[in-house]
DNA sequence: GGTTGTGTCTAACATGGATTAGTCACGATG
DNA sequence: CATCGTGACTAATCCATGTTAGACACAACC
């Protein structure tokens, strides 16, 4: 698959970096330290657990490639999925403050997963750029939960999904996963069904309708949208909760980019 | 009020450090400079804004007293609270990467709000002590959100606002707000219900039901828990998310905790 | 002490989305 | 090639919550 490389020129962009990168440019040294965390991350199928609720691990686990979801489990069965990571993002810094997880990770598709111990990260947040740009990352991390609870909170099932979609669009994007209007979308329906705390049936209803209404095609785990423009005021959405910067989407293979 | 203070005998606490510390002890040069944020803070009337969506302000804002919350208005009118914030709490950390405002925030009771320009906020993240107190502060609200995600998704209208009951006094206690399991909860039905995805008819059908099962009274905007275990295990509630350290409750005016 | 505004509470009715219980297509597996 | 499992899709019915509209209590203000 061609992507788009924020980095430099032919190797595939590392997804952590150049989404760190959305906001300053690291030091080569730090740029070196980040690229090391996914050389030996483990394979992992789908739909295994990283971590489960209650769990105290001793590593942090990053998401090198593939698709996974934050998921809470209720008492009567009822799952809410509270985020999907893509590559580039860390399942599970909040641990070390927090103890122990109050919800679960799991994959959904095959995946690299790399797993750092405290002492690394420790080692990491030592470096006054890297501390900041997570600190940073968490603060885009907790504009998307934002734009969830409106989702879920006020949105109809049809502008939800629309939403939904444009924000995984943008994201993926961002990372360099999308070409031409079209990305993986390894998703059921029932697990969107499950983030936007929709049943499957509706959403298969609100699927139809996108695609009825011409903005969307969506099978067998690719997306395609159509008239993104029109989705995007379908859904109303507006992508400046998550920070793009046109520097990291246009440059493609010129080199790094400096300020 | 007689309040819990975790910081020195005799003063009343500073919320924000009370809350940086849940997690570990500050330098005391740190503690310092957090303290000369307050202290000329701007008096603000209830319900004023104190950022609009869209605006590119050059100040970071900071509670000091008093409530506010973060809200979201959307194209039909409707709104969407993501958070209620409470002495302690930054409002818009994130504006300086994210560059506009997503949404508004206004006070919700008369206030005393901190305006802190870019470059104090600057100084501050160059103590590293600081900004990884900062950022876990963050990790712990996307804990929240991820929380608020799970009630207004998966959770009925009753569990859903016995779990914000629930959080509301957790939060409260760890800045020494709350007396005998009775705290001031200035919130309007509307107010509780745009922040559920509820309308005010509704959270009040719920509120006389949480009465009438003896469990709460509420009452001109003062909240008393009767049976916080009950209430807990009716909302599906499990404190771990916020991360409460026994240290910082406890220890009620014996001076100055140290680890 | 009337007026105004705000918040609480109630009732009657409407509905978006849940629930339940399937069918069907397809890929993997033995 | 028969079987199994999974995910997409459909239809009929039901219910939690929304909508609308108004009564009532109380505080602030002239």
């Amino acid at each position: 698959m061609a992507t788009v490389t924020a980095q430099s020129g032919d190797e595939a962009p590392i997804p952590l970096i150049a989404k760190l990168e959305t906001v300053v440019r690291l030091p080569d040294e730090d740029r070196r330290a980040l690229a090391a965390l996914g050389v030996n991350a483990r394979e992992m199928g789908a739909r295994r657990n990283i971590i489960r609720e209650g769990d105290r691990p001793d590593h942090v686990h990053l998401i090198v490639e593939g698709w996974a979801a934050r998921y809470k489990l209720l008492p009567d069965g009822a799952r809410q999925i509270t985020a999907f990571l893509i590559p580039g993002d860390f399942c599970d810094l909040h641990v070390t403050i927090l103890g122990e997880m109050d919800h679960g990770i799991a994959t959904l598709t095959r995946s690299r997963v790399a797993f750092i111990p405290h002492s690394v990260m420790e080692a990491l947040t030592q470096r006054p750029a890297l501390i900041k740009a997570f600190w940073w990352a968490t603060l885009v991390d907790e504009a998307v939960l934002r734009s969830w609870i409106v989702n879920v909170g006020r949105r109809d099932a049809f502008e939800a999904v629309g939403h939904l979609l444009c924000e995984l669009y943008v994201r993926m994007k961002n990372v360099g996963l999308v070409e031409d209007h079209r990305f993986d979308l390894p998703l059921t329906q029932e697990e969107i069904g499950d983030a936007l705390g929709l049943t499957s049936v509706h959403v298969n209803r609100v699927l139809q309708r996108l695609r009825a209404e011409d903005l969307i095609s969506l099978r067998h785990g690719h997306l395609t949208i159509h008239d993104y423009r029109r989705l995007e005021k379908a859904a109303g959405f507006n992508p400046n909760y998550l920070h793009i910067e046109r520097r990291v989407q246009a440059p493609a293979s010129r080199g790094p980019v400096t300020l």
